[in-house]
DNA sequence: GTGACTTAAAAGTCATACTTATTGCGGTCG
DNA sequence: CGACCGCAATAAGTATGACTTTTAAGTCAC
């Protein structure tokens, strides 16, 4: 996903990013930013550029005579995808994954609601040709191919909500929908029921029935935490 | 709000992070750090400092030989506070409240559902205590009062979710209550039936009534947007 | 024990020299 | 005339050293 990063300072956070949010330096600790680059054979420079973007990412706290704090986690910027991703790979994930999922199930049906309203004709094509291509891929171990259809629906539907916000969430979806396949038993096919509900959806933001859509909606997403309950209860 | 930040780069960023936002710089421009640097009378260190931090909230990306670009608004990270501050302080205010709004309705129903099951003692205190103030400011032009109450009432009901993706959109919430307010002709009370219903989504979250607790919020949120509805159609 | 003074540690700032990637130009060859 | 290749200009990236500023913490006098 990152994929070896460009630039020095960029390396330094792949590495130090996850250790922050994976904890194992945990809040309060306090790193010293000539340790760090010295640590990371980079330039202070280099290491201060990685500790200001930490720092907008209300990770850690710079402070004269003491050093880099670390921030607790209620500061942090839990909505910034780049923390979404440290965080998923590391050793919280299902604690992540659950109140990512959550979110998603308020957002969703609201969103569907509004697609309803505002999807043009070509987001409506691309929604129906996601599910589609969603039945398709239903059975028989493919679940790549069917989380690929998965996940570019769900973004349509929230771009298609034309809130912003919502639009924005698609990346986080994106995340979590590709973390519970990659973490499931891959010989599993999907649930029958969520094809079929995908499928309906599409119908209804199609025929403009927003009520049905957001119930449609809500039902997938209930789908998805009964899930999460089932294999993390 | 900010007031004079104490580094140099974040006093840039005051200045430079706005005038993105606002569009001064429209998305495709090109920044050059040093004639940044130069007009802002600090060191190259500091400007790319400044830089890295707005790349880091996707609002630039920095390439070599061609300088600092302003990405398209769909990259920016809208979730980030600061970019949230940022945009209501510019033009396109009234445009950010309503996704902003649209993004409370979704999200605060929810909250509350989860808040009357997880709540403690001391936060359904609170609440009690929040809805009573609101009800003790709601005549009489005491409309900063009324505001300071109904801001922590929703910050609580969003942290008694126990839901962290919920909590963290506190200070979402608390800048659209104060922008709603503060561009509001000051001399009207807030409406009798927002104040009510508070008091009873309080009573519902201490007596963990989930489904009653949410459709009371969700009535709150519909007024809200009703209410920008009204202001600007 | 309290308060004022001193000190030292760490981040912040600045200037400069140097490296590296990339774009765009220009020239050559087909 | 167009396509391709290589060169040079440019702007960001990196490294380093000198200096400033803030502030925690220790010390000394009262």
């Amino acid at each position: 996903m990152t994929g070896q990063a460009r630039w020095l300072h960029a390396r330094v956070l792949d590495t130090l990013g996850p250790a922050i949010t994976g904890g194992q330096y945990p809040p309060g600790s306090v790193l010293l930013t000539d340790e760090l680059s010295q640590e990371f054979e980079v330039s202070r420079s280099v290491m201060r550029e990685a500790v200001r973007v930490l720092e907008s990412m209300h990770l850690v706290e710079s402070r004269r005579r003491v050093g880099v704090t670390v921030l607790p986690t209620e500061e942090w910027n839990v909505y910034d995808p780049q923390v979404i991703r440290w965080r998923l790979a590391g050793a919280d994930r299902p604690r992540q994954l659950r109140s990512l999922t959550v979110l998603r199930s308020a957002v969703e049906p609201a969103a569907a609601g509004l697609a309803a309203h505002h999807a043009t004709a070509e987001q409506c094509a691309a929604l129906t040709e996601c599910a589609i291509g969603m039945v398709a891929h239903s059975r028989g171990q493919r679940l790549e191919g069917y989380l690929l259809h998965d996940i570019e629906f769900h973004r349509t539907i929230l771009k298609a909500s034309g809130n912003e916000m919502f639009a924005r969430l698609g990346d986080v979806v994106a995340e979590v929908l590709a973390g519970r396949t990659h973490h499931r038993v891959m010989f599993e096919d999907p649930d029958p029921a969520a094809v079929t509900l995908h499928v309906k959806v599409a119908e209804a933001v199609r025929e403009r029935d927003a009520a049905r859509a957001e119930e449609l909606t809500r039902r997938i997403t209930i789908g998805a935490l009964d899930e999460l309950n089932v294999l993390a209860p």
